[in-house]
DNA sequence: GGCGGACAGGCAAACGATTGCGTTTAATTT
DNA sequence: AAATTAAACGCAATCGTTTGCCTGTCCGCC
């Protein structure tokens, strides 16, 4: 039932030694054509298949990398996830998955546990309430190299796949400000993330560029609850200058916020209008969606820190060279939706 | 560097056997007090950590389970799977993921693949044109236990978490009735799944119960793709007897059989009622959500699946018992939107 | 005094594959 | 004919941990 065949039953069964048989599938130029020929034909008769943990073990690697996210239930990350599946399965990598729900001690379980399974490498989005990134620095110590995405830490000398928020809050701004806004607010995320910086860079460059000046006032953030964004949006509201047009972290906040001007009686489109980031599939659904949104490239995004992950395992000679940190920046894009 | 401490290493710095201080870790009777608090205290200091690679291959088993899934960011699936990996967390089992992408080919591939990762066990959610199921079958053979959840395949013998959609689709047919409605059409899901056949035997049960006469031409197939529910509603829209509400294989295609509708003039909860399956929390976003939908408890079920493979795996004795086979249905329930 | 048994620990095999280094045989060169 | 060499394969160690079985030692008890 359970009894695999082995490459020594195989060795047996020909009166061969193990190593020839390994060698024999392997393809090993000192093992003669015959032998070859013997040994995989009573392999494929058997229905031999290596077993990957004796391999993984004796070759200290396990072909597997780890994946540490959020929340998998959020579009924009199971997109990235499958993305990664996708790459890592024609990579012949295995891919075990963790979700720190957001938080910094689960995170840091996770981590504890990817590195107890010997992952190879670790390819990561960090939770929002992720202050110190010391988990992170010590897998450097076990030679586990992490890719970072979307989610990036603001620390030198690592890995990571990002898109450019920067330019892309500039497409933003600068379409809003083409449609005649003057006053336009912003609501981002918690300010510890790059992202969320980003945005603010590119969101004074546009006003700069136009020129504008900047008022602070208009950038609250929201902790990405529903509550955090009826609190921003709340503030956003009471302001002198009210801002005709909002820039909104991502596609869930936008479409809270949303709600919260419908219920104080705001008309969408007219009295205020939302551009926001991520393009989610579902805004197509929506009554009244943003008018635009930030592309974000999660495929591709998943897809490239799966690529720079694979590409860091495959050339490790082991000995200690300067150590080079890959990033990868894909370009935004703004996507704007028709409003029928 | 990435000079791991090991079980030998201790040993030695203790001038023990590797034996004891095996033994000494996992806290055997027979090693004595003291020589369990020294290899206790070397092992912390040296930072020891077992390697799993070799414990998994001494032992024969991975404390991995694979899960294959259609697609993870539909949100049904990822919720689910956000609790395979939650509770499969609890349990100290690792998760491996593979996607279908719907297609039978891919589940095949996905299924060798974890076959040669030698998975513990699996939960799968059959991919939507998988027509045969003999590379289930064979899973059997080389003692891997599955667990079906959700979408599965309507053959005798198997583990399965699901949810009843008979009688979920009974409450939904209820629902309709007490609200006056007279002639209710259903768009079905392919007529493979069980979920399917669940879902006609419950309109059938609801109507007959009234009592209604059934009418065959009310019932329509949906690919679940766009084109798919177009045409269903093409179909069920030139019928001589127009349905005035509509049951709906789930919330994704129920959205787009509503824009249908729309496109054709229709007025939403007037003219046409949907009520649909899966509650997705989109839901609440849209302009015209289904007045009510099918709870499917995605995140229970997910959980119970993984429980019910957990259980499987530790109990095997490996002589060869009767199997007994694990099925548990949990109650759908019909939650109803406010629609103001 | 002899015996049983509890206690503490060691030996060595086993899990399955890979790989550096040797060994044999036969062919080729000088 | 002797020497060199290439081809084809075997030996044995190795990866780190677990575990069945054995060996002492010490104690208590009849």
């Amino acid at each position: 039932m359970s009894n695999l065949p082995t490459i020594t039953e195989i060795a047996k069964k020909l009166n061969i030694s193990p190593s020839t048989v390994s060698r024999a599938l392997h393809d090993h130029q000192s093992i003669g054509l015959r032998t070859k020929m013997r040994v995989r034909q009573l392999a494929s008769e058997l229905n031999y298949e290596p077993n990957q943990n004796a391999i993984f073990f004796q070759q200290r690697k396990t072909f597997t990398i780890g994946v540490i996210l959020p929340e998998l239930s959020e579009a924009f990350f199971s997109a990235a996830f499958s993305a990664i599946e996708d790459t890592s399965y024609k990579c012949k990598y295995s891919v075990l998955v963790g979700q720190s729900h957001d938080s910094e001690e689960r995170e840091k379980k996770i981590i504890e546990n990817m590195k107890l399974n010997r992952v190879d490498g670790l390819i990561v989005s960090i939770a929002k309430h992720t202050t110190s990134y010391e988990h992170f620095e010590r897998l450097k110590k076990y030679d586990i190299p992490v890719v970072f995405f979307d989610r990036i830490p603001n620390i030198p000398n690592i890995h990571y796949v990002a898109c450019n928020m920067e330019t892309g809050t500039m497409k933003a701004m600068k379409f809003l400000l083409k449609s005649g806004h003057r006053v336009i607010g912003m609501i981002n995320g918690p300010e510890k993330l790059y992202a969320s910086q980003q945005r603010v860079e590119g969101y004074i460059k546009a006003l700069r560029s136009h020129p504008l000046k900047y008022d602070p006032n208009l950038i609250v953030s929201s902790d990405l609850t529903r509550e955090g964004t009826e609190r921003a949006m709340e503030q956003l509201l009471s302001l002198k200058r009210k801002p005709t047009a909002l820039v909104v972290f991502n596609d869930y906040v936008a479409l809270d916020a949303i709600q919260y001007a419908r219920s104080k009686k705001l008309k969408i489109n007219e009295d205020i209008t939302f551009v926001s980031y991520s393009n989610l599939p579902m805004s197509n659904y929506t009554a009244f969606p943003p008018v635009a949104s930030v592309e974000q490239f999660p495929y591709q995004q998943g897809q490239k820190a799966t690529e720079i992950l694979v590409e860091l395992l495959s050339n490790r000679t082991g000995n200690a060279e300067t150590p080079t940190y890959n990033n990868f920046t894909v370009e935004s894009q703004l996507a704007i939706h028709d409003c029928r």
